[in-house]
RNA sequence: GGAGGGGUGCCGGAGUGGUUAAUCGGAACAGUCUGUAAAACUGUCGCCCUGACGGGCUACACAGGUUCGAACCCUGUCCCCUCCA
């Protein structure tokens, strides 16, 4: 058994509770659970109705990791039962019912990708039909009963599609007092998630107290903007930085961040000190320092975190050598071609572009080129190990095919 | 049970018989510029043939119909939404 923190400094305080933090419900009880030195219960549920993770997701994530990191357990619900409801935030109330082979692909997908955060060995993996499996009419009433439709409608959300006569489902309603059961089960001490998770969280709580347990402390991290730089985060919006994404590519997307966000995503998914990012501001502002390297910065510790030091090293020569020096990359995806084809058919052969028009167009733009050489036409002269490279990012090797 | 509104390209959303492959916005892609795969500016953005000009094909929920001609009119089917009870 690890030993488990108990004393605190104000710094180190303020960097676990106040960092990456949006609100925390009751922040003073959760202080004093923390210095009592009992193994706290961090719950975190998801719905395997969604495989990736992204940056936005991360930000919790890494709390979570401190905590266990001082010493704590983390209990992660796997909501196969809420994932056939659907998060009421989500604008589609009718979801397809997954099967059980699905719901199982998705969470493995999705705790291969949480454990590149979280400590596995520090984590206690629970299903929901655990105990909803065996759920009767009876325990549904019983459950039900708790709560009033007034209640519900607290809830941000609901109330406004409720004045807007926008449906409601009646299952979404069941959404935030099944979760709520859940705290209950795992005898949950403080619940982790997004700030948009308020409601439910709060549902716990409550829960938790009519049944006579230890209310639990309610942790919220903020929404992250996406690359975008407007909306939050989100698969949907495709404005998001995947958790599973290669090396080059979240070097890549953090590069094509806009400058106003860096600060931001070092506050939020980075350990650089407060004293340093203020500093960070106070270059950026006074026009001292290049965005560019700050971007550099924070890209190779994306990398670092999700890969691994060396892979960062690689992304940052990879990107200096390919978009800042215009070379060629070491590595390219390579494609096998018979002499005298087309290049329109190498190219859509190859997966890289989704069809000829496309490549006329492309070539049109003056966008591809073999070699240095700019492509004209698509009549080409193949020589083993060509590089064609297509725009600024896409890369092909040649291999004759015998 | 009754009344009404709607289903258009990756997304949002125009268009209500003929120059509509379909206005516009976003996304995406490309080019220019730049110390950034930032910003800004320009262009492209169904598929296929063509170096290009140009041509062909397929498309506006689905199935039929009217018409010289339909995303637009009619009939049926499926789906979504709102109001009244």
């Amino acid at each position: 058994m690890d030993a488990i923190k108990k004393t605190f400094s104000d710094k180190e305080l303020k960097h676990l509770l106040k960092r990456g933090v949006s609100e925390i419900i009751v922040e003073q009880e959760l202080v004093q659970l923390l210095r009592a030195g009992r193994k706290l219960r961090l719950k975190e549920g998801f719905d395997p109705s969604t495989t990736d993770i992204h940056l936005g997701h991360m930000v919790g994530l890494r709390k979570l990791r401190q905590f266990q990191d001082i010493g704590h357990q983390v209990v992660l619900i796997v909501g196969d039962w809420t994932a056939q409801i659907g998060d009421p935030s989500g604008a589609s109330i009718t979801r397809p019912m997954l099967t059980a082979e699905q719901v199982k692909a998705n969470a493995e997908t999705y705790m291969r990708q949480f454990f590149k955060v979280v400590d596995r060995s520090k984590t206690e993996v629970r299903w929901q039909s655990e105990w909803f499996g065996k759920f009767s009419l009876t325990d549904i009433i019983r459950l039900t009963s708790k709560f009033t439709v007034a209640q519900m409608l607290q809830r941000e959300d609901f109330n406004n599609r409720f004045a807007a006569n926008k449906p409601i489902a009646v299952t979404e309603l069941l959404y935030p007092m099944l979760q709520a059961y859940d705290s209950v089960e795992v005898q949950s001490d403080v619940e982790f998630g997004g700030q948009d998770q308020k409601f439910n969280f709060l549902v716990g709580r409550e829960l938790q107290t009519t049944v006579g347990q230890k209310p639990q402390q309610c942790f919220m991290t903020p929404l992250l903007v996406g690359t975008d730089g407007v909306h939050k985060m989100s698969k949907s919006l495709g404005n998001y930085i995947g958790i599973d994404e290669p090396p080059n590519e979240i070097y890549g997307k953090v590069m094509s961040l806009a400058d106003n966000m860096i600060i931001q995503y070092f506050d939020l998914l980075t350990d650089v000190q407060e004293e340093e990012l203020a500093e960070f501001s106070r270059e950026l502002a006074g026009g001292k320092i290049n965005p560019m390297n700050l971007k550099k910065r924070l890209a190779c510790e994306l990398v670092a975190q999700l890969h691994s030091q060396s892979a960062a090293t690689q992304a940052d020569e990879h990107f200096t050598r390919v978009f800042q020096k215009k070379e060629l990359p070491d590595e390219a995806q390579e494609v096998c071609v018979n002499t005298g084809e087309d290049l329109r058919d190498t190219l859509v052969k190859a997966g890289v572009v989704k069809s000829k028009s496309e490549v006329n167009r492309l070539i049109q733009q003056g966008a591809v080129s073999i070699d240095g050489t700019k492509v004209e036409s698509a009549t080409v002269d193949y020589k083993n190990g060509n590089i064609i490279k297509i725009g600024k990012h896409r890369f092909i090797k040649v291999v004759i095919a015998k």
